[in-house]
DNA sequence: TGATAAAGCGTTATCATGACATTAAGTAAT
DNA sequence: ATTACTTAATGTCATGATAACGCTTTATCA
C-alpha cells in the first residue's frame, strides 16, 4: 500500500514524502512515498487511509486507487535492504503494492508525522528525481492517472481554498498539465460548467485590480459528477 | 489475479468463464472468472497471462490491469468454501486480487481448457447475474473500465474480424455502450479517423445491398494511438 | 418485376473551440 | 494629484465537430 498525495500551494504541485531515517537501526535519511503493509482485517480503501494517517497525520482525505505494482524485484535494490531489514519481519518477502492517490490543498493540513516516520514533508513535484523501491514508477503512474482523470472531471474541489479566484484555479490547471492556458477561454469554459458561485467579495490589499472570489456550488458540482461527463481539456 | 475476457461474435458481448466443478473434491458446477494465485517469481502482467493460459488455453492476448480488489470478506461467502478447501493450501488466507481484462474476437480463439478448469465457455454479458466471490463486482468494474477506455481509443482492432463491415463495427459499439447510434454519423466519424482501409471486396449472398469490407490500417492505427487522442464518443 | 432489406450518401443548424487585444480597477511611487 | 504598474476581466470571429434527419442504391426473393 503506497500513497501519493498531491498538494497545491497556489503555485506548484507538491508531493508528500516521508523520511525513513532510523538511526538506531542504521537506516540513513531518505524520502519515500508513505506506504506500509495492509492488515488482514481491513479492505484496501481503509488500509490506504490508515497508512496515510499513521505515517503523516493526515486524515479524512478522499483516496483513489490508481494501480497495482508487483514486479518481483521491486524490493530487491541493494540500497533498500537496510530499511527492509529494520522494519519488516520477513525482509525479502514478495510484496505487491496497491497505489492510492489524492489531491489536497496544502494549507489545510498540518503535518503531524508519527514516530514511525521521522518527518513528512512536501516536495515540489519537479524536484523529485529519485525515490526508493519502484516509487518513481508509482509516482509517474499516479501523475498520468491524475491528468487523465482531470480530463474527465473538473478538479479543484479538494485542492483549492474554500474561496478562490479564477486565476488561482487556472494556475492549478496549468500546474497539472504543465502548460499555459488562454485565460479568456479558461474562464469561459469553467463558468459555463455552472458549478461555481461568484461571491460578492473581492481580493483586498493587492496592488492591482482585485479579483472576484468564487466557490464551488457543492450541489451542482455533485450533480455534475454523477451525470458523468467528459471532454474536459484545454 | 482474475481475468475478464470480453469477446464479440458480431452481435453480443460475451465474457469468458470457467467451470470450477470438481466431483472428486465435492465442488459443484459453477462458473467463475478465470483466476488463480500469483507466483513469487512473476510480475503481475506475466501472472495474468499465465493464469489465463492455464485455465482457458488462450494466449498472446493483450491484457490490461484495471483494478485491485481486497475486501477481507471477499472469500468468506459460505458457498465458496468447498472450492477454496479443494484447491488452496490455506483456504481461508486473506487474498487480494488484481483484475486484468482484454477484448478478443471470439472466432479467433479455440478454447482449450486445461484439466484444472473442467470447462471454459463464453457467456453473454447480459445473462450473467451471479458469480462466486466478488467476481460480479470485478466484472462490473471491468465494464466501466472498458467503456471509459473506449472513449479514449477506438476499439475493434482486437475484437473485430480481420475484415469487417462498418455496420458490424457499429454493432460492436452499440453492444459496448448499450445504445443505438446514428449510422450516418457513426460512419462519418470512423471514416474521418483515417485508420481504416476500404477493401475492394463486398459481402455476397445477402438478401440486400452488400456491404463493403474494411480492415484496420495497422500503421495509421498505431500512429494514432501513440499520439494520444481523446473524445471518442457517440 | 415488384417487394423487401440493409447499405450508403449529404445537408443543415447548432455548439464548442482556439486565437487574439483592449479596457478596468486597484496600489505604489513621485 | 498624477502617473506608473500590475493583474482582472471582457468580446468577437472563423473554424470544426456534432446531432438530427430523408432519400437513393443494390442486392435477393417471391
Amino acid at each position: 500500500m503506497d500513497c501519493v498525495i498531491f498538494g497545491f500551494n497556489g503555485d506548484q504541485i507538491h508531493v508528500l514524502l516521508i523520511d525513513r531515517e532510523n538511526r538506531l537501526k542504521n537506516v540513513i535519511s531518505e524520502y519515500a512515498l508513505p506506504g506500509n503493509l495492509i492488515r488482514d482485517d481491513e479492505n484496501l480503501d481503509m488500509a490506504a487511509e490508515r497508512v496515510l494517517k499513521e505515517l503523516t497525520g493526515l486524515s479524512v482525505i478522499y483516496l483513489e486507487q490508481f494501480g497495482a505494482f508487483g514486479d518481483p524485484d521491486r524490493i530487491k535494490k541493494k540500497e533498500d535492504q537496510p530499511w527492509l531489514k529494520a522494519v519488516r519481519s520477513i525482509p525479502n518477502a514478495r510484496v505487491i503494492t496497491v497505489g492510492y492517490c489524492s489531491l489536497i490543498r496544502m494549507s489545510d493540513y498540518e503535518l503531524n508525522p508519527s514516530s514511525f516516520a521521522k518527518n513528512a514533508k512536501w516536495m515540489p513535484l519537479n524536484s523529485i528525481k529519485k525515490l526508493p523501491f519502484d516509487h518513481l514508477k508509482i509516482l509517474n503512474n499516479s501523475i498520468e492517472y491524475l491528468r487523465s482523470n482531470t480530463k474527465i472531471k473538473p478538479i479543484g474541489y479538494n485542492l483549492l481554498p474554500e474561496k478562490f479566484t479564477l486565476n488561482q484555479m487556472q494556475k492549478l490547471y496549468e500546474a497539472i498539465f504543465d502548460k499555459k492556458i488562454d485565460n479568456r477561454n479558461f474562464r469561459r469554459k469553467i463558468i459555463n460548467l455552472n458549478i461555481l458561485d461568484k461571491l460578492g467579495e473581492k481580493q483586498s490589499g493587492v496592488a492591482h485590480k482585485p479579483a472576484n472570489y468564487y466557490k464551488f456550488n457543492k450541489e451542482r458540482y455533485e450533480t455534475y459528477l454523477e451525470r458523468g461527463f467528459f471532454k474536459f481539456e484545454f
